[in-house]
RNA sequence: GGAGAGGUGUCCGAGUGGUUUAAGGAGCCGGUCUUGAAAACCGGUGAUGCGGCGACGCACCGUGGGUUCGAAUCCCACCCUCUCCGCCA
């Protein structure tokens, strides 16, 4: 969430934010609104302190045995008029703070315009494709003749977009998480989490997913709790309505969960294999740190996630996103993508951004420099690092040999119980 | 799921309608004393948000409503924690 002081004195420059990211917003009552909101406090404030005043005087009165009855009415009349300035103002702050929370983060000034993925700039490339002497095959038909996804009892057991890993499969997921866990812990200072899968309203209002995307979350019938789209959201909200010591910040937290997503509008992309699931699993890396460090911290998050890649070779390249592209709660985010032989280009594998005051904001989290100086709020930053059910498809891919069978990376090899190769049986 | 207890400032904890601008204690800061420290004693010390250029004002005792001239205190609903019982991975 913005700052409500600063959409009313830069109001040009947020509507001009909002052109930039294709957000069709309309922010024409929110001067006036806010506007409002000050003079109805003004009032409410002005018949409260009155009120404070002349209800001493009447304990005063009435405790010396006087007559206090005339003041009495007097504030009757005062009170149902607080009531009354009090159920405006309620209304006037609702409204306003739906406005806020629709409004997205101002993308940091360097952040190229542009109206969608096609105009995000390349930053940097790592590694080059391999040539295949064969025609690379999907990762889907890859683990198919292997027999190690099945997404058709997946479809008969819950519904499209799901999938069972078997056998060498699943531990080749399995694998992912644990080294990248153990890479992230281990090698760039993360510290573990294993987080709940399910969440409350305000954590997915804290971190933006609420209330503008409800349709893409999965609810739980009856009750105000949500699955988790990301680990984003428990583990930001896990210092929710919290004053943090500024000595101990940054703050670096990775957790692996499962993400549910509803996927509403995606009908029909990427229908087959891992790209894109209801269900999928995914290694998160988070921050906290102060607002002077944020961006040096995104940079060196963006590095850690490549790090997997880079160490399981996978030829993958970084792009900036565009304001047309960028997430609602991002000032810049960084996309890394790997390269998928058969279809003979990079997708997406991580997202990492530098969310500011964003969503310290919305969920009231703050840090203190020292002892009795005044909080401010804390920069938050999110990558994945990585999605795992891309990664192993990612791997098949690349990692495909004529045969139909996949070797290993010699990274992983450990994680699999010194299995080097998975071939049909 | 059933029964009970409870949520007050950094912490412990008192407070059942009106100087509560929240008692008392701990902690913290300063001082006296001391070779130094401890102890003792004296003094100081709640936090956060909102409005205002500011003096200042308003709000905040789990959350949201209500009653009242006035609510930490009374009423209603909800949330959370703890204890016991039941069930259970």
């Amino acid at each position: 969430m913005l700052d409500m002081k600063f959409v009313r004195d830069n109001l040009d420059a947020v509507k001009e934010m909002l052109k930039n990211r294709h957000n069709p917003l309309d922010l024409t009552d929110f001067a006036e609104l806010e506007k409002k909101r000050r003079e109805l406090l003004g009032k409410s404030e002005e018949l409260k302190n009155r009120r404070n005043t002349v209800s001493k005087e009447i304990s005063r009165l009435k405790k010396a045995g006087e007559d206090a009855a005339g003041l009495v009415a007097e504030m009757r009349g005062v009170g149902e008029e607080i009531t009354s300035l009090d159920q405006e103002l309620k209304r006037t702050e609702d409204a306003l703070k739906d406005i806020l929370l629709h409004i997205p983060n101002m993308p940091k000034a360097d952040v190229p315009i542009g109206k969608d993925d096609t105009e995000n700039p390349e930053v940097r490339k790592w590694g080059t494709p391999r040539e295949f002497s064969f025609t690379p095959k999907a990762h889907w038909e890859i683990g198919e003749n292997l027999d190690i996804f099945d997404a058709e009892r997946a479809a008969k057991v819950t519904g499209a977009r799901f999938t069972f890993y078997k056998g060498l499969g699943a531990r080749l997921e399995r694998a992912c998480i644990n080294f990248m866990m153990d890479l992230h812990a281990n090698k760039h200072g993360y510290t573990e989490m294993l987080a709940p899968y399910i969440v409350n309203k305000d954590s997915m209002i804290g971190t933006g997913q609420l209330p503008k995307f409800a349709e893409d979350m999965f609810k739980l019938e009856g009750l105000d709790y949500y699955l988790v789209p990301t680990a984003e959201v428990p583990t930001t909200n896990y210092h929710r309505e919290e004053i943090l010591d500024g000595a101990k910040l940054p703050e670096y937290y990775s957790a692996y969960t499962a993400c549910f997503r509803a996927e509403a509008g995606s009908a029909g992309r990427d229908t087959r294999g891992l790209i894109r699931q209801h269900q999928f699993n995914k290694v998160e890396l988070i921050k906290f740190c102060t607002p002077e460090t944020s961006w040096d911290e995104l940079e060196s998050m963006v590095d850690a996630a490549e790090d997997v890649l880079r160490i399981l070779e996978l030829p993958y390249h970084v792009v900036q996103l565009c304001t047309g592209d960028m997430s609602f709660t991002s000032a810049k985010t960084y996309d890394i993508e790997v390269w998928f032989p058969s279809q003979g280009k990079y997708r997406e594998i991580s997202s990492c951004s530098n969310c500011t005051d964003y969503q310290a904001r919305r969920a009231n989290i703050k840090f203190r420099r020292a002892p009795k100086e005044k909080p401010e709020f804390v920069h938050t930053l999110n990558g994945s690092g990585l999605a795992v059910g891309r990664t192993v498809a990612a791997i098949l891919e690349n990692y495909q040999e004529e045969d139909g069978s996949v070797r290993i990376p010699k990274a992983l090899i450990p994680y699999m119980g010194g299995v080097e190769v998975i071939r049909k049986d």
